[in-house]
DNA sequence: TTCATCTATATGCAAGCTGCACCTAGATGA
DNA sequence: TCATCTAGGTGCAGCTTGCATATAGATGAA
């Protein structure tokens, strides 16, 4: 299937969580200040190293904490390359973070519900002689 | 807050998993066949009591299931009412729900990852006097 | 010096998902 | 007759995201 034309959520069938990018700059910039792309590399910590995350959403999701007074930021020069946007969380930034974790944790029910479900159908499914179980009638 | 304007994901902070109907209906129609409307009331089992799903997404989806080949579906009567179009699950459908189920695990992989990176972080912080762990330095 | 490459930040665009508003229409009962 | 319930559906717009691309300073090799 070639073309896969442009946007979207072309990879696998669906998966990811929406914005989790989030919550992970959210946590490493709970553990000190840095820029964008040393925080797209440090994102590998929570699996996107298969499937990396795309800088332009990074940066996009920076400017927003900014906007939303979850971080501030300054321009500074490092021991080597172009100056950096260095990012710093605030503590209104802090209360987001921990919302998004009580998010994620609700998150987490759902899914286990699902999960719970699914196999509690799969036994019954099973045990009623394969492909006749309704489930009804 | 008042006029939410409209659209998009306005509920809390952004929980939710991409498309996560999708595995629901393929779950309960792998109970048997039914329609749109009764798929909507049975999605409660799954947590959408509170904060209900809206019916035409699901008319939607089931739609393109059946563009995709994962359901057929036919006109049928029902006792009472206006008549109801059903959809049965195919065996494609079914190997679409165990491709769901196996990228929901993933999800729950990477959800997972993300609690421990924070309670290992959260751990180190407080052992560090408070807001000085950097994590590097 | 020139040029490729790396570091670093950023914008434009289009596809895709979702919820809200709204529409159609048969059935049901007051 | 008319409101309401059941059932299915469309249009629209907001939001998220990934790809392509642009910009520009720093660095090192040719």
């Amino acid at each position: 299937m070639p073309g896969r034309r442009r946007g979207g959520s072309r990879n696998r069938c669906g998966r990811r969580i929406n914005r989790f990018l989030e919550p992970c700059l959210l946590l490493l910039l709970h553990g000190g200040e840095s820029h964008g792309y040393e925080l797209l590399e440090n994102l590998g910590r929570f699996g996107f190293s298969e499937n990396p995350a795309d800088s332009s959403t990074i940066y996009r999701i920076l400017r927003s904490f900014e906007e939303r007074g979850f971080v501030t930021s300054s321009w500074a020069e490092g021991d080597s390359g172009p100056a950096r946007r260095v990012y710093v969380l605030s503590s209104s930034g802090d209360g987001y973070l921990q919302m998004w974790v009580g998010d994620l944790e609700e998150t987490d029910r759902i899914l286990h519900r699902f999960f719970s479900e699914y196999q509690n159908h799969m036994e019954l499914h099973h045990s009623n002689g394969k492909k006749t179980f309704k489930g009804k009638e």
